[in-house]
DNA sequence: GCAATGAGCGTC
DNA sequence: ACGCTCATTGCT
């Protein structure tokens, strides 16, 4: 017997205080997607801290968790199972990160758990031991204090803020100065063609960090990040990177730096934004149209909502940044949430590349032999040859395997389903020899009599794509120049400042020492005929990103595609917010998101329609299909949209209706996502 | 009338 | 994968 607590020797004993602790387990049921509560034995007292990994016995089986908070009683009413053990008393989740993962599940209709198993990254027991553990001490300033306010402020002890390139957009001075105050300023910036943006976000950065409050840039991708990463060890020190590439132990290891308040600047790839950065003051996506932005793991979310969202519950700043804009970003700003941050239209004509489009049948009246070899329009042909004088010249083509559905065989614009607007499609095989008619991937109906609705063609085109031949012609045409190729396969970073054709697809362009004397754009048609509602935004964006490689000053931009299209105009005149403007109009019009709510429900037709059935849609709600979904027969997928004031309750709805189907141990379980990119 | 057995379900 | 409830069964 123990003296003081009467309990048997062996026989575990809850905690004097504090005895409870809420406990959300690690099982994939939407229906178990809540706390538990444990009991803390005794001798677990002092490790069960807020925010440590647990193993605990849940319906007989030893599972993980996360240990959310120790209370005094529970409500539960029977008996409570003792905690197991304590994985580590690490704190590895901080409650800032417990409540943006709560946010973010309830935001897509997915469980706390799936956010939190993409937000803390698995354990390295050698690298935690590994890790420094003191954090260094805190700038002795006050960081919420504004320069006005009262009395000499603490800013005349800071070092002053490098605004000078951010000087040529009229707001920019301004944004950095309130970043440095501590102002949760919003802005969503449109940087100059040839804007040197990663030292932008370095002195972004750095007007936060000097205060002492930490900061989290995330990127789309490696090349990115390293570029980032480089301009901003310029200016700030201790900046650490983060991407899924490193490896379990230096990924561990650098990520607790991170949470152990060592590491204030984090600059990372789409995980990123959930780093458990210490007093996050400044929070930026760069490029936010990216889907490389999108998580591809359960619940799909996006870095762009995650970084609002936080925003939003921690009093940072946000910068949302890109050569163009997101039609989410332009609601931002319109709805009055974030301010803009764009050059004037003189500093624009003053740094903007010269951009000429031509319509992709021109090249076949062309007489320059050369030009006929590479298939290039002679105004493209001549602004490569005149380039390649002295630098090296960016060709962008589309990437291979693209499925492209159907466009108007006259202009090219998308063929849409005049009952939904979704994309039509032309199924395989034939019928009576001819084949079947076209159909709608969204809503099933068959088009019998197409007829655009742009320009009245009845024509419908299949879409074909020759763009990896087009790019090995182009080098017969200019014999005597290297060509280096940059694709998914082998992806350049950098490539010196002399005379080369440099062929790229899109995402995959690199950077040249000091720019390109000219940047040609292939096949527009490809990128704009994509059965996506965002085709026209991913054009002018791969466009804008390619184009803002150009030389400042001379540099030429040459886009094959036809300019009475909407992208094409925005590129020539370099307007990505009015192009933004456009966007969000279309789609508000169309009912698309981010106008209203939408969300796809993919799974078996069984499982899909009794998804269906279950859901108490809200009272704008309206489901589409379902249709069969690709190529797998044996899978059909829903839309479900509702107005963007119940875009909550959607995501309430759809949970429920999941957690019911778990809890009934239903086999073929649906997948659901929130206002997902191949949709829209 | 009531123990013994087993299927189903919730899971602290 | 445990342990609870509740229904069914079989014996007194």
């Amino acid at each position: 017997m123990n003296a003081k607590t009467g309990a048997r020797k062996g026989e575990r004993v809850p905690a004097e205080s504090l005895p409870v602790a809420r406990i959300v387990v690690d099982v994939p049921l939407a229906h178990l997607d809540r706390p538990f509560d444990y009991s803390v034995p005794s001798e677990l007292d002092a490790a069960a801290v807020p925010g440590c990994r647990v193993r605990v016995r849940f319906a007989g089986q030893l599972v993980d968790g996360y240990l959310l908070e120790r209370v005094e009683t529970s409500e539960y009413g029977k008996k409570l199972a003792f905690i197991e053990k304590v994985v580590s008393p690490e704190p590895v989740l901080a409650p800032e990160i417990a409540t943006l993962a709560r946010t973010i599940a309830d935001r897509y209709a997915g469980g706390m758990i799936d956010v939190l198993r993409l937000a803390v990254p698995p354990r390295h027991a050698r690298a935690e031991a590994a890790a420094p553990g003191e954090p260094p001490p805190l700038p002795q300033l006050p960081a919420w204090v504004p320069a006005s306010a009262g009395g000499e402020p603490a800013r005349s002890q800071l070092p002053p803020v490098p605004a000078d390139a951010w000087s040529r957009y009229p707001r920019g001075p301004k944004y950095l100065e309130a970043l440095h105050e501590g102002r949760p300023a919003h802005a969503v910036w449109q940087a100059l063609p040839a804007e040197d943006w990663p030292a932008r976000l370095a002195e972004a950065a750095a007007a936060v960090a000097s205060s002492g409050r930490g900061v989290i840039i995330v990127v789309p991708d490696h090349r990115d990040l390293a570029r980032v990463a480089k301009a901003c060890d310029a200016v700030i020190e201790g900046v650490v990177t983060l991407s899924a590439d490193l490896g379990p132990s230096e990924r561990y290891k650098r990520w607790l730096s991170v949470r152990r308040g060592v590491a204030r600047v984090v600059v990372g790839t789409r995980a990123t934004a959930f780093a458990p950065v210490r007093d996050p003051g400044l929070l930026v996506v760069w490029d936010d149209g990216d889907d490389l932005h999108v998580e591809q793991r359960s619940p799909y979310p996006n870095v762009r909502d995650v970084l609002v969202q936080r925003a939003h519950m921690t009093g940072a700043a946000l910068l949302i940044g890109g050569f163009a804009r997101t039609a989410e970003a332009q609601l931002l700003v319109e709805t009055g949430w974030a301010h803009e941050i764009v050059a004037s239209r003189e500093t624009l004509r003053s740094v903007a590349p010269r951009v000429v489009s031509v319509g992709d049948n021109e090249w076949q009246d062309v007489k320059d032999p050369a030009a006929r070899t590479a298939r290039l329009p002679s105004i493209a042909f001549d602004a490569a040859r005149f380039a390649l004088a002295d630098s090296p010249v960016l060709i962008q083509v589309p990437r291979r395997g693209y499925v492209p559905s159907l466009a108007c065989g006259q202009c090219r614009g998308p063929a849409r389903c005049r009952r939904c607007a979704g994309p039509l499609a032309l199924p395989g095989g034939t019928e009576d020899g001819l084949p079947k008619p076209a159909y709608c991937r969204w809503c099933a109906a068959t088009e019998a009599g197409f007829r655009c609705p742009t320009c009245g063609s009845r024509k419908l085109r299949g879409q074909v794509i020759g763009a990896k031949r087009t790019a090995e012609e182009l080098g017969r045409a200019f014999p005597g120049h290297p060509v280096r190729t940059s694709g998914a396969d082998a992806v350049l970073t950098e490539v010196p400042g002399k005379p080369a054709l440099v062929v790229a697809t899109p995402g995959a362009e690199p950077v040249a020492e000091g720019g390109y004397g000219a940047v040609l754009l292939l096949d527009g048609w490809a990128l704009l005929g994509r059965a996506d509602l965002r085709a026209s935004e991913e054009a002018l964006r791969r466009w804008m990103t390619a184009a803002g490689l150009v030389r400042p000053g001379n540099g030429r931009v040459v886009v094959i595609a036809d300019s009475s299209l909407t992208p094409v105009q925005a590129l020539v005149r370099w307007d990505p917010v009015w192009h933004a403007a456009t966007e969000l109009a279309a789609r508000t019009e169309l009912g698309f998101p981010p106008a209203v709510r939408m969300a796809t429900v993919d799974g078996t037709p069984d499982a899909v329609n009794a998804m269906l059935d279950e859901l108490r849609l809200p009272p704008t709600g309206e489901i589409l299909g379902p249709v069969p979904l690709g190529d797998d027969e044996t899978k059909e997928r829903a839309l479900v949209r509702v107005s963007r004031a119940e875009g909550r309750q959607l995501a309430a709805v759809l949970a429920e209706a999941q957690a019911v189907r778990t809890a009934r141990k239903e086999q073929d379980l649906v997948r659901i996502k929130l206002d997902p990119l191949e949709v829209l």
